[in-house]
DNA sequence: CAACTCTACCCTTACGTTAGAGTAGAGATC
DNA sequence: GATCTCTACTCTAACGTAAGGGTAGAGTTG
């Protein structure tokens, strides 16, 4: 499970680009937010992640703001949310926060949605609180077989 | 995620078949276990589980023994090993366990098979614990969010 | 030129989901 | 009591899915 496969650095020369102080490129996003190039290009054409811009030549370009948005689908990872719920829950919270323009109506209507996200989350808490359990149990189970023979 | 859509049946009429008290078919396994039909065919495509004999007529038949190696690879499972590292698993403590007739060597090597996967298993608990912990940071900031809205 | 990135495409895991056909057992019929 | 039939249950086979991994061949950037 390599995190960078692609890129076959091991401690060698590494470009560290700048590129212009205010982007970069996918190298420097995967390496900062720890996920493979292919997973986040793979964000991208699931539509939960777009590069803001393109250089000429068609490279991918980020933002400070891309490498937060993927530090939060880090941490939402672990509920189990499928990545076009990802992409729905952070419409919605990029709506309610930009705030703007918003009628009532809609406005109430990202809130319930949220909402509904939030509570799948504390379920899916839950859940994880038991599965933790059951390989703590199974894990100290081995180890106390393997004991048992010295 | 209904754990039982092939057989649709609803609080109606269930056959409650004891078969013959020795043996039960695929449907009371699966209760017993919450595990749904497929998987446990696909356990047995790959060889985790298999059933410990047939019906003339083809249909599988389990044994409490079943169950039991069930259950134990559901307390697996959040470990994530993949379906082959299971059986090997199973088949390294089910050898150990039989005990009847194993060489030094095997035994020594049995013992060391085990060993690497505790070891696994332990890594895997400790991922398992940072994941539960991002998720309930991140069920935890949603809420927040959420409140001070209102 | 070396390091990096691009698109396109096939591979993998662990099942879900039909589809179509056969089986087990219990009651109804002869 | 043998056959019929009904329903609940099970079978195999095969395709579909999500979330990436990995590779190839070509282009880009510093």
């Amino acid at each position: 499970m390599p995190a960078r496969a692609e890129n076959a650095d091991d401690e060698k020369g590494q470009r560290i680009t700048g590129v212009d102080g205010k982007h970069m490129q996918i190298g420097e996003l995967a390496a900062r937010t720890e996920l493979s190039l292919r997973t986040i290009r793979h964000y991208e054409e699931t539509g939960l992640v777009v590069p803001s811009a393109r250089s000429q030549g068609g490279f991918r370009l980020y933002t400070e703001a891309d490498v937060a948005r993927l530090m939060v689908i880090r941490r939402m990872k672990p509920l189990g949310f499928t990545l076009d719920q990802m992409r729905d829950l952070l419409e919605a919270t990029d709506r309610l926060d930009a705030g703007t323009g918003l009628d009532t109506d809609e406005h109430g209507a990202l809130l319930e949605r949220v909402r509904t996200y939030q509570q799948a989350a504390a379920e899916q808490v839950e859940k994880l609180r038991v599965q933790l359990a059951r390989a703590e149990d199974f894990a100290a189970t081995l180890g106390a077989r393997l004991d048992a023979r010295a």
